[in-house]
RNA sequence: GCGCCUGUAGCUCAGUCGGAUAGAGCACGAGAUUCCUAAUCUCGGGGUCGGGGGUUCGAGUCCCCCCAGGCGCACCA
């Protein structure tokens, strides 16, 4: 509602600028004026909309927000309207009008207009060698956490996870089992020990080992590497059956975590159907790339960049996507893999189903052939492409955007978007504490595969399962275990995706294992304890879940005026009020792709509510339309809540 | 060498396109429960916002310089 309002306003306020310096003024005028929610004294929201626009007319300001202000009394749902400071304008609602009208609209679906077609998400893309860390944990919680923000906006969003199935990563646990452990067919793999992701991450850092013991074995690893690309032989085989059994249990990983996919595609698939091939064709149809006749890149085919600042920095600004002997580079592939997100390349994959979910939710993968067409599914080609990857591949997506400029694409590069986080590292005390060896002067030890370095995202979850596992049972005894097991499990999945979404995404996690471990404080169970007391007072009341048809039964005649200006109306507003801003924090999370901004709002809606919550009994109040404004405040808190925990992924448990 | 990012309480971090008195959590100390209430709440100490200069009604926030740290800059993926 408070969403709508501010929209309403931005209109009237520049229809008053119209009346009174013209139209043609009035579209002038800036337009990055704040509309913000001051802190609860000077009123409930704040505009410093004619400090803006007085050093644009060149008059003084204090004159003209008391102008607004007196125009601004005239609103309906405006109780007063005061000038502070150096022109700031407060306005107080009539807050028995919101209350009610809020109640009026409950259930009525917000209006939006999709801004987009499709909006793809690219998030995850795990190397398919080796179990998931917290790294990467990090990728897909932002990732989807930006998909659930986007939905709830109203878009449509598709969510992709890429699998290089053909890299050297796969290759070198494919070498591990048959050059190092003479496991040489897929029944001898089926014979590991489980869980077999957990295996391969030991056995990747053998590998690691054992190529440094004698260099000349490297020649191993481009044999598969070979293998796997051409696609066949027993080594293909292997490698085929390695990444998708580890991409099952990186699904299965997710899964615990409540993140999902709608397609997988595959770089052999992307090999296999020759999509460079097209790309290049394009490349040099638009003269984006050039053959290179001489100069350190002669006999190769570059993307010439030298020519515009940004890029003339460089020592050698060009690069390469063909090499002088006709291998294609790594962001070339990416240029045309992007193409195909963007819809642009011309061509498409084949899809088979891959797995469904238990509540039916669908997952693809890519063929090889075309020809295989889910009946009614359509996948990339979006007109807004997220690309989430840590940082480190910030000049590279650069390279593909600027290609895709170059190509006369302006517009998909511009909906090109990298959504670049900032790592996971071990803290130097976590390090002790897992046996890793630190040099004193170190702070920060990077996550790293081939050195085993780093903490498994499935033993993070276990660790915080069993801890959630040991306070259920001593708070619900009587609770069957499955259920117990079941709370368990939310609450595990609300503490690790709280933990990885609080931090702004240029900060790097110094991650510590016995604060990802904390349940207390401001933490993912702490907005779910919040979630559980608000639920547990109209289960009290006998109304849950209905419990907008008790707040529209029981609403009393008359709201006493005189209410809200005692210290319990003040509170009950702020917690309402509060309740309401929701979408704005979204709005604005998804545009700045800061997702801490969700995080820290909801975290700070719990806050209050835990406060209200202790201060004034619902049930138990005086009188019933006392107990009727309490209980619209925490039913504001209750819809509000619902919202923005599935907006993080953060589950709603029924009892903590 | 060049580019990007970071520096805020003992620790880990927020801080909204420049806005009103710099905030949380953890840790530490003291308290609160005859049931919608302890995975919670209340109170307390703690800060030269890395340093210096500038822009203006107003700077943690913008600009310049310096210091410290991280990351990136292949015919590697």
């Amino acid at each position: 509602m408070l969403y709508e309002v501010k929209g309403r306003l931005r209109a009237w306020l520049h229809d008053w600028a119209g009346q009174r310096w013209g139209p043609d003024v009035a579209d002038r005028l800036p337009v990055r004026y704040e509309i913000r929610i001051p802190e609860p004294q000077w009123g409930d929201l704040a505009l410093n909309v004619a400090l803006v626009w007085a050093k644009a007319v060149g008059e003084p300001a204090s004159a003209l927000a008391q102008a607004m202000a007196e125009a601004l009394k005239t609103w309906p749902e405006v109780a007063d309207v005061r000038v502070a400071g150096p022109g700031f304008i407060n306005i107080r609602w009539d807050r028995s009008t919101w209350i009610r009208r809020w109640v009026d609209r409950l259930g009525q679906p917000v209006e939006t207009a999709p801004r987009f077609r499709k909006v793809v998400v690219e998030h995850t893309a795990i190397n398919p060698n080796k179990a998931a860390h917290v790294g990467h944990l990090r990728n897909a919680v932002l990732g989807d956490t930006l998909v659930r923000a986007w939905r709830f906006l109203g878009e449509n969003v598709e969510v992709q996870n890429y699998i290089d199935d053909t890299g050297v990563q796969v290759a070198d646990v494919v070498v591990g089992f048959y050059y190092m452990e003479g496991r040489k067919t897929v029944a001898d793999l089926q014979s590991v020990p489980p869980p077999f992701d957990h295996y391969c991450w030991d056995l990747y850092t053998r590998v690691q080992h054992w190529y440094e013991e004698d260099p000349q074995r490297i020649r191993f690893r481009n044999e598969a590497l070979h293998a796997l690309e051409r696609g066949e032989g027993p080594l293909a085989e292997l490698g085929r059956w390695i990444s998708e059994t580890i991409l099952r249990a990186h699904l299965a990983t997710m899964e615990r975590v409540g993140i999902r996919y709608d397609v997988l595609p595959k770089e052999s698939d992307i090999i296999a159907l020759r999509f460079w091939d097209h790309a290049f064709e394009l490349l040099k149809q638009r003269e984006a790339a050039v053959y290179a006749t001489e100069g350190p890149y002669r006999g190769c085919w570059i993307l010439p960049l030298r020519g515009r600042p940004e890029w003339d920095a460089l020592e050698e600004p060009d690069k390469v996507l063909v090499r002088s002997n006709g291998t294609v580079t790594y962001v070339a592939k990416d240029i045309a893999y992007q193409l195909w997100k963007l819809g642009l390349l011309g061509q498409d994959f084949g899809y088979r189903l891959f797995h469904v979910y238990p509540d039916g939710h669908e997952v693809y993968t890519t063929t090889a052939d075309p020809t295989q067409r889910p009946p009614g599914r359509a996948f990339g080609g979006g007109d807004r492409v997220y690309n989430v990857i840590d940082v480190r591949q910030s000049y590279l997506q650069q390279i593909v955007v600027e290609a895709l400029r170059r190509m006369g694409y302006e517009t998909a590069a511009e909906a090109s978007i990298h959504f670049a986080y900032e790592m996971v590292a071990l803290s130097a005390r976590s390090c002790e504490k897992m046996g890793i060896p630190v040099e004193s002067d170190q702070k920060l030890i990077a996550f790293s595969g081939r050195r085993g370095i780093g903490v498994k995202a499935d033993d993070l979850l276990d660790a915080l399962e069993a801890q959630a596992r040991c306070e259920v049972q001593a708070r619900h005894p009587d609770l069957p275990p499955d259920e117990q097991a079941r709370v368990a499990r939310q609450i595990a999945c609300g503490a690790v995706r709280y933990y990885l979404l609080r931090y702004g995404r240029q900060t790097v996690i110094a991650f510590d294992i016995d604060e990802a471990l904390q349940m207390e404080g401001e933490t993912g169970p702490y907005l779910q304890y919040a979630w559980v007391r608000a639920r547990n007072i109209f289960e009290r009341l006998g109304v849950w879940p209905d419990w907008v048809g008790y707040l529209r039964a029981t609403r009393p005649a008359d709201l006493p005026e005189d209410y809200w200006a005692s210290e319990e109306g003040a509170a009950t507003w702020q917690l309402f009020y509060q309740a309401q801003h929701l979408r704005d924090w979204v709005w604005k999370a998804v545009n700045a792709l800061e997702l801490n901004l969700i995080t820290q709002y909801v975290y700070q809606l719990c806050q209050q509510f835990h406060r209200y919550y202790l201060k004034y009994r619902i049930k138990q109040a005086p009188d019933p339309t006392l107990r009727w404004l309490r209980a619209a405040a925490v039913g504001a808190v209750v819809h509000s809540l619902a919202q923005g925990l599935d907006i993080l992924g953060i589950p709603r448990p029924d009892m903590m």
